[in-house]
DNA sequence: CATGTTTGTAAGTGTGCACTCACAAACAAT
DNA sequence: ATTGTTTGTGAGTGCACACTTACAAACATG
């Protein structure tokens, strides 16, 4: 035995976020996470309950490292007020989708909402993550949707590429946005 | 001969919006689409160049249709102020997407931005309706940032299903959003 | 070292789908 | 009528990919 099954899920799910990330759940065969990961097709089969499951736990750690983010960027909030606080979350998140994988994983998994068990998980992962940013930052409901609807512009500013784009449109949406 | 082409195009391409939406591009096949507009899976090949032709060229009504509801939307604005102007385009916005086709529309092609056409085309659309909405509202452009930004809140919202989570974190991020 | 368990793979199988081609019918022009 | 053009399809072709099976090697336990 080379390694323990649970040691090679670990390391599937991370490759399988980063491969899932690029092109999504219908256009990444099994076959391009198990090349990542160094392993055969027929294994990863074997760790997961087919390509849905481990789409579904590859969610699951997505927004465990956001969570994980944000909870340690809250730590580092210089003040107590609850807009600093946002503001200090804000800026690890940042820092964390800086590498694009976590974010593009997270516009792929909302394109499939329509299966079911994808919609669940990331249900599942915005309810962690607005629950702790609300209890955490102690902000109002109106600072904790501020928080979320800035944070899905970062989606669209990424996914369509608006850093590079000097135009005036695309610097007013970009602007402020800290170095996506 | 029954229609012309390019009638057979313009149905297509309204019944393509609606059916990509569903499923996105790499899960909707050529084939669902034919069916849905009523005509062979071979002709919609000949109609367009490729399954890739066919969804570029969705992508560039969808945003017409956007583009078109929010200049109506300004024309019913109560007042002259760029914050008034930029509620009345919201409004617009919300009930044309009431039918989430042009907003599930949206999110599959921004999930699909790896390809460079539909990142152009994604580009193509929001600098259209990016440039209209300041210019016609004469709103700054933290005012047209913000508009945007609670624009891609809806897209979660509706993708994540979130109107009908009962819970408090669901209901501090939709709300105020209008009738998703 | 014999037997059982876990880790791992090579080689399939079946299916779905993008795209093509040969061909037909409706219409137009002379 | 004849010829040409446009609209339309049925029947393929080839390939990619989700998932399975049979089998092998590493390790554990008595």
């Amino acid at each position: 035995m080379r390694s323990t099954a649970e040691a090679r899920r670990v390391t599937v799910l991370n490759t399988a976020v980063s491969v899932f990330a690029r092109a999504g759940f219908h256009a990444t065969p099994v076959t391009a996470v198990a090349a990542a990961a160094g392993i055969s097709e027929a294994y990863v089969f074997r760790l997961f309950s087919g390509k849905l499951g481990l789409f579904v736990a590859a969610a699951g750690v997505c927004f465990d490292r956001i969570a994980d983010a944000i909870e340690a960027g809250a730590e580092r909030a210089e003040g107590d007020s609850p807009q600093e606080i946002l503001d200090a979350m804000g800026g690890a998140y940042a820092e964390l989708i800086a590498d694009r994988d976590l974010l593009l994983f997270q516009v792929q998994a909302q394109a499939v909402t329509d299966i079911p068990e994808i919609a669940e998980a990331v249900r599942a992962g915005y309810r962690r993550v607005a629950t702790f940013v609300q209890s955490r930052a102690g902000a109002s409901d109106a600072q904790v949707q501020q928080f979320f609807a800035y944070g899905q512009l970062c989606h669209l500013i990424v996914t369509a590429g608006l850093e590079q784009v000097p135009e005036p449109w695309a610097r007013a949406l970009t602007a402020g946005i800290r170095h996506p």
